[in-house]
DNA sequence: TTGAAAGCGCTACCAA
DNA sequence: TTGGTAGCGCTTTCAA
């Protein structure tokens, strides 16, 4: 069995008080003096002593752990910076604050219910939260500080949020192509993020900008590709066909970019591709990809900060953090073909 | 605060006993009639009885977490599928079998000393050890089970672990380019690796190749490239000048590219490059990486599980786990031209 | 079929 | 300057 702060206490003939005061500091009026605090360590380490955090936390009621939530926890995508710069924006504020990081499982079907207030974490970062009712109840209930990544606004329960610009990024990319020459501009994403927040709140930010651009709008305009691949060939081969698509993610226009290849559409001659989330990873596709930023990993590390003075008594007002949108022009825009223009 | 199960005893009008059978099934002689039980699982519902896990796993001496150590844990890479597709393999094991994953800072400077026997884990998996005297020390003193991920098999403490054949990895990596008539064959890579073990067997695994296939080796056909970036310029313009590289990973690959590019050198035509894992981000480079593939989800993946089997009573014998490489060719490899072969 | 008691390892609180 | 006591929430063990 390991080394309790009992057995080193008996070993070196003092109180396990004392121990705990000389090795962790805990114990406001506990004083020891020089030499026994040197005997206490002396002995601690002669017999391995290997404080118990689980203990420690379990007394204490602070664990120093942060629990890392997403609504849908598939698989992480190899494709695209996305996760590699949100990890690595969490990593750095956890660590610095040596706390740990924890991911669960199973965390869809409880709905978060089960973690929140089972004393395991101090604090929860929920990404890409959904807003049902349960999640709802659950977070007013909890007892640890929530914060919420990609989480518009105005609505889900009262909890800082941090979100993108997108709005803005979409309002970028549109006037981009208008300026470019493009008159018919649709947007692709996959069918799962219909029904986000995200996903809503993008497919809005296209159509208002389009608007105000005074493009026309046209059928099939927002295309929900991912469930039917033969979509997109349609819509190029109609007569009046989009000379430009803004895609959802970096993903999925890297799956425009091959579909289009195979379909023998040249990009981007015959069609300008804009992708979302523009990461290093947009110069390494081909042709490298204009797409719009987000600041994911200060977005990130930003909420996790937040999270952590809330978890340490400094409590920060309860709002939104925006943050705004770029656009990185790369190489999968241009000028439409005139042919094309009709 | 949070109801506690005596909470929920109390108003239920039973034992604590009986609320832990009910709820957890805990209590071997315990034994609750079916009304009692309809009693207490109804008035823990009406409390929002949250079960403490906190509390739990310290009575239990049983957490269901895992623990993820790199003994360098600096970024994720953003440009390489290689940490996405092992966090895929880790987190699927994982998960199916219920246990949590905690990513713990300051693993460096501890050795994970101080996170084998705190109490936090039931098991824990080291990706890229190293061995220092002292990692060893710990491990042998662990409590929990361990097992290492890309640990060579003859070398180190006495624990499950997972590497793939590099030998057989660069013996591909090298005969391909032997066949395309390279006579010339370098190896690149960061002066980090050179210390790691896999470092090692990389560069062990490419001389052994190289000297089977009877090529001559050449000052500087091991190059250590990410400290002085114009040692490849310097290379490329030698007179007999390497017409191929293979470099270390997937993330060096690009680098090399990008740098071969910005020297005016064509690749495939002037230079070969060969790069390590073989993922989906190699078919997005330009020109699409030739690269040689070990199965790393499959790997952490098995990893995990084997640690699981160790940590619930089924101990696999410590043992090696060797998983073939393969050789993705794709087009950053081609005959190397005349004129440079001299 | 049920309950009481004890204690996991640690630290807040109170007493000396 | 030091130490004892009690208890965090739960479950193991023993008693009824």
């Amino acid at each position: 069995m390991a080394t309790t702060i009992r057995d080193v206490a008996e070993a070196a003939g003092v109180s396990a008080m004392a121990v705990s005061k000389v090795l962790h500091g805990k114990g406001a009026n506990v004083r020891v003096g020089a030499e026994t605090a040197e005997t206490i360590r002396r002995v601690a380490n002669e017999l391995h002593y290997q404080p118990n955090r689980l203990a420690r936390s379990f007394r204490q009621q602070k664990t120093h752990t942060i629990g890392l939530v997403f609504s849908h926890f598939g698989r992480i995508g190899e494709l695209d910076g996305y996760f590699a710069a949100f990890l690595n924006g969490v990593m750095s504020a956890t660590f610095q604050s040596e706390y740990g990081l924890t991911i669960c499982p199973k965390l869809v079907k409880l709905s978060a219910n089960g973690v929140i207030n089972d004393g395991r974490f101090d604090g929860l970062l929920w990404c890409k939260p959904d807003y049902s009712v349960q999640s709802a109840e659950s977070i007013e209930r909890s007892e640890i500080p929530i914060v919420m990544m990609h989480a518009p606004a105005n609505q889900g329960p009262n909890v800082p949020r941090f979100c993108c610009d997108n709005d803005l990024g979409l309002k970028l990319a549109v006037e981009h192509l208008v300026e470019l020459g493009h008159k018919r501009i649709g947007f692709v994403m996959d069918e799962f993020n219909r029904s986000t927040a995200e996903g809503r709140a993008r497919i809005a930010g296209y159509r208002t900008a389009v608007a105000e651009s005074h493009l026309e709008s046209f059928d099939g305009d927002v295309l929900f590709w991912d469930i039917d691949r033969s979509k997109l060939d349609q819509m190029m081969t109609k007569e009046q066909r989009p000379t430009a698509l803004i895609v959802f993610s970096e993903r999925q226009a890297v799956s425009i970019l091959r579909e289009a290849e195979a379909l023998g559409i040249s990009v981007p001659e015959d069609l300008s591709v804009v992708g979302f989330d523009s990461t290093a990873f947009c110069d390494t596709t081909r042709p490298r990809l204009t797409a719009i930023s987000q600041p994911i990993e200060q977005m990130a590390y930003d909420a996790t900060n937040v999270l952590i003075s809330n978890i340490e008594g400094n409590p920060s007002p309860s709002r939104s953090f925006i943050y705004p949108c770029g656009l990185d022009i790369r190489e999968s825009t241009a000028r439409p073909r005139i042919s094309v223009l009709r």
